[in-house]
DNA sequence: CCAAGAAATGAATGGTGGTTCAATCCTTGG
DNA sequence: CCAAGGATTGAACCACCATTCATTTCTTGG
């Protein structure tokens, strides 16, 4: 049956999601997938061309998980620019420290060349999100005039360092948020 | 002679600089180095127990060359922070954009997770730099108060981000070191 | 000039893990 | 109930390197 087919790619996505977030990347074998999805090894490349395929599109389901989140934030804070920011470093942050090492394998995580560029996607979504809302802040004059992409880049940049950074284990903390959501908005210019 | 057993040693690591700078580190076969260097494969390992033993001395090797640039240059800045930091941007950010495909290498490229470390110390290492002048400015009452650790931490993301990131290609120009250093002078609090 | 020992060589080895495929098992339309 | 077609299996295959080591080539102290 066609929802068999279904359902077992998706178990196989769950699965990779699963020891992605168990045992990073590096347990990332196809045969340690299809062993926690339940099926044979071979059964993976009725799904999936490749296991580049296979975790392409393993990152572009979680990020987008994600995204949404962020987004879905971010719309439900107050008009603000410096309200939806925080919201985004907020969801971003928190989201992040619930889950450390999916987190690290989502934003920081050695992969094949294939995967990463799906994480250029995330990255650069998020990037883009904050770009909107920086530019919005710049154009109704409550953030001084700057270069929404460059900021938004460097912003991206400062979150993902202080989530997987060297200082992870030293820094994160839920703390670290409001101190993140404080440099953040002064690096935006936004008035205290 | 003893001269001759450095000097190879040094040229195999030249090579591999010479490699991972070309191809990247998924070019850095113990083979391909070893040609580079003129040297056969088994030689190498007359020089390093292991091929990431090679490529953390690699690591070592080039990562301090970024980090003894960028100390000089923040110790050759007039003495306040900000004109300290400034240095620090220019320099980490004036060396990444002439060689973009080192510093992708060094700070965001996947490699081992032996070599992964030598990247932390990197990043460690510039942050450390970073806070103890963000801590001298805010002791001064240059900037104001703040979480150094943090705060260098965000900025290191930011910079490296900036200049390996998903839009590095659109992103990185000359231009971008000016904002970036708008940016970050904001970010720390620098009076304008 | 000559061993003797160190250094260099590069082909062979071994382990890993993605990928294939012949055999088997289901499902389903007739 | 029965083929026929597709799905599933998992052991075998293979490619790719890191690493080794028997052999050859220096270097040097006597």
């Amino acid at each position: 049956m066609r929802a068999r087919l279904t359902a077992s790619r998706e178990r196989i996505i769950d699965a990779a999601l699963g020891v992605l977030a168990e045992h990073g990347y590096a347990g990332c074998s196809v045969a340690a997938v299809a062993a926690r999805a339940g099926v044979a090894t071979g059964s993976v490349y009725r799904h999936f061309p490749t296991k580049a395929d296979l975790f392409a599109e393993v990152f572009r389901t979680a990020s987008q998980r994600e995204i949404d989140a962020v987004t879905r934030a971010a719309a439900a804070a107050e008009g603000t620019a410096a309200a939806r920011i925080q919201a985004v470093i907020e969801t971003f942050a928190g989201r992040a420290l619930r889950s450390p090492r999916l987190a690290y394998a989502l934003l920081a995580e050695p992969v094949d060349p294939a995967v990463e560029a799906q994480r250029l996607v995330f990255r650069r979504a998020h990037a883009t999100l904050l770009a909107g809302y920086i530019a919005e802040g710049v154009a109704g004059g409550e953030l001084p005039p700057q270069n929404p992409e460059l900021t938004s880049t460097a912003v991206v940049g400062a979150l993902a360092e202080a989530m997987v950074g060297p200082l992870a284990a030293g820094v994160a903390g839920p703390e670290t948020i409001g101190g993140l959501v404080t440099v953040i908005h002064r690096a935006l210019g936004v008035p205290s």
